[in-house]
DNA sequence: ACGGTTCAGTGAACCGCTTCACTAGAGGGC
DNA sequence: GCCCTCTAGTGAAGCGGTTCACTGAACCGT
């Protein structure tokens, strides 16, 4: 028997206050000191808590953030989502975590779907930042990206995704590896993302010959591709865009007997924790993964209560060496 | 300029319709073919999309599912909360993801939050199954309970834990092993926890000389207590209550020169991804965690669908032997 | 004593949808 | 032709807050 809840208006008949009143005297607005206690005490004495929906109808907000994931078959996401949503809490706000699963039409969709959710603002980190519906997103709601630059939002924290490639080509080649298959995410029909076109043009560059492949995420799914990639024309070294499909090069390799960094260098992008773990460690890009949630956080919080102009957060990253990347035998 | 959403009236007006028909013809209700058509084409014309908060204010329910983790640190619930809210969203439901942080207290706190939020159902995945406010929840919400059972939930995928213990000590045992270091979350004030209790009650039985400690989830803090567990009285094998924890132990063996499993014998609990590409593997108790969230995702959606009867899921666990653990020297 | 500000609080109109109770009209049985 | 049942649809009252426009009283300086 699911005793009903306490309304406003009988907090205000136990008070002899309106409504309007009681209202404004639980949010500390407008109302003497005096009132405001008596409000309170009635509340608690009823068990009284507002309505999160009925407040929302009425007034549009939701305290809610909506947390637009790109693939959280990512560990390194994971990890991502998990800071945010908890950082989120800290500030007395949910996140509605929300995976696109790499598909650019899923994403429109959930975009939407969270709007109409009338969340207070929503962290995306974009799989097709470039698509054209962010821009209607972004006028009815605050945005803030993550990782790719969005045109219109109200705040982001890119990475310097030009510069960690550099990093790890750079790498790769003082190292002497020429031979190198790039693995990037698998994202179906966005064929000219950013990712891709630094590769591209930092290949070229350092006289590499890359090959790029797309991979999935998931461990078994990374697993399968490395296992095609390694078995073909070997290349010296692989480098993956994520951490979690470096695992899938560690695991394609093991089952092909191929050592690593002796038969072949295998470096990652994200430094996850496991990273380190693995023997030969994972070397890796890193980005502040504390920082890039502190960040977007305070975006976000800063442009739902309306605050502020657009904020732009660039991240820089570093080279993590640890032992999967060897000179070129 | 956030162009204001088509309403349920400017449809009416648009088919010479009254609200409540058009109410219901979008739900498939109470009215006749030919209605229903004109009142989709008008629907569509205007870009009409019902309001969920509206919806959700009149009707009570808001088509989402609240998923109420333990602790999000444990990159095995990672991995379910992940597979979980992939599974709502194939039945057009939402999960909103929230994480009690391992603390009972914020526990309350957040299932009151998500019953207030008006789920139409939760899935918990209980830190103190015992407490008392469970009985509260779940007369006003569906309540299904993944791990430890809770009493007058709608359904349950309750683990065998009892057999997971028996299974991991008795491997240990088997292999020489008596003084065991026994790792299991940190979770502060509930010291009776049903894990623990099988842990002191199997180590009875089997005549083992056990040591329990608390750890955090999370590498760093995991890595720290094994530290310390491990520069004490050396034991011959630890057991973790999560695999994330095992990756404490790895991390601190490596810092301490101990190899694994000539040291040091390690075993986990949980069976996710990485643990096979560790070197050694982690030999860990394995739980059908696909069976798990397909279970959970349809006990839910079946409760909150206002279905049937009480359920009641047990998993069973397999041993998982890779190289971690070894016969004591 | 008087107009002008504040301050504390009120009433009622929403927010946009659902749902309950009800009705006009069509169809059926005899 | 009469009564009854069904069907498609209507009107209005919510759901439980927020907010806008307004009022009455107290207080101010002069």
């Amino acid at each position: 028997m699911p005793r009903k809840r306490a309304t406003i208006r009988e907090v205000a008949q136990a008070t002899g206050l309106s409504p309007a009143a009681v209202s404004y005297a639980l949010r500390g607005l407008q109302v003497s000191e005096e009132t405001m206690e008596r409000v309170r005490a009635a509340a608690a004495e009823l068990g009284y808590e507002a309505d999160p929906i009925a407040r929302a109808l009425a007034s549009g907000r939701t305290g809610m953030i909506g947390l637009l994931c790109g693939s959280l078959e990512d560990l390194w996401q994971q990890s991502l989502a998990v800071g945010i949503s908890r950082g989120l809490l800290e500030k007395d706000r949910y996140a509605l975590i929300l995976d696109a699963v790499g598909d650019p039409a899923r994403e429109r969709a959930l975009g939407r779907q969270l709007r109409d959710q009338r969340v207070d603002g929503m962290i995306v980190q974009p799989v097709d930042p470039a698509a054209a519906f962010w821009a209607e997103l972004c006028e009815s709601v605050p945005v803030v990206a993550i990782g790719d630059s969005i045109a219109g939002t109200a705040g982001e924290v890119v990475f310097d995704n030009r510069r960690g490639v550099t990093l790890a080509l750079e790498h790769l080649r003082a190292l002497g590896h020429r031979r190198i298959a790039v693995l990037t995410p698998t994202r179906p029909s966005t064929p000219d993302r950013p990712a891709d076109v630094h590769v591209t043009a930092e290949a070229e560059r350092l006289g590499l010959d890359i090959e790029l492949t797309t991979a999935p995420h998931d461990l078994a799914g990374a697993t399968a591709t490395a296992h095609r990639v390694l078995s073909g024309e070997q290349p010296s070294a692989v480098f993956c865009f994520s951490d979690s499909i470096a695992y899938g090069v560690y695991a394609a390799a093991a089952d092909l007997r191929l050592s690593i960094p002796g038969d072949v260098s295998v470096m990652g992008y994200d430094d996850h924790p496991m990273s380190g773990l693995l023997s030969p460690g994972l070397t890796t890009v890193d980005w502040d993964i504390d920082g890039i949630v502190r960040a977007a956080v305070r975006l976000i919080s800063a442009a739902a209560d309306g605050g502020a102009r657009r904020r732009r957060v660039v991240q820089k990253p570093t080279l993590r060496e640890r032992g999967s990347v060897a000179q070129r035998s």
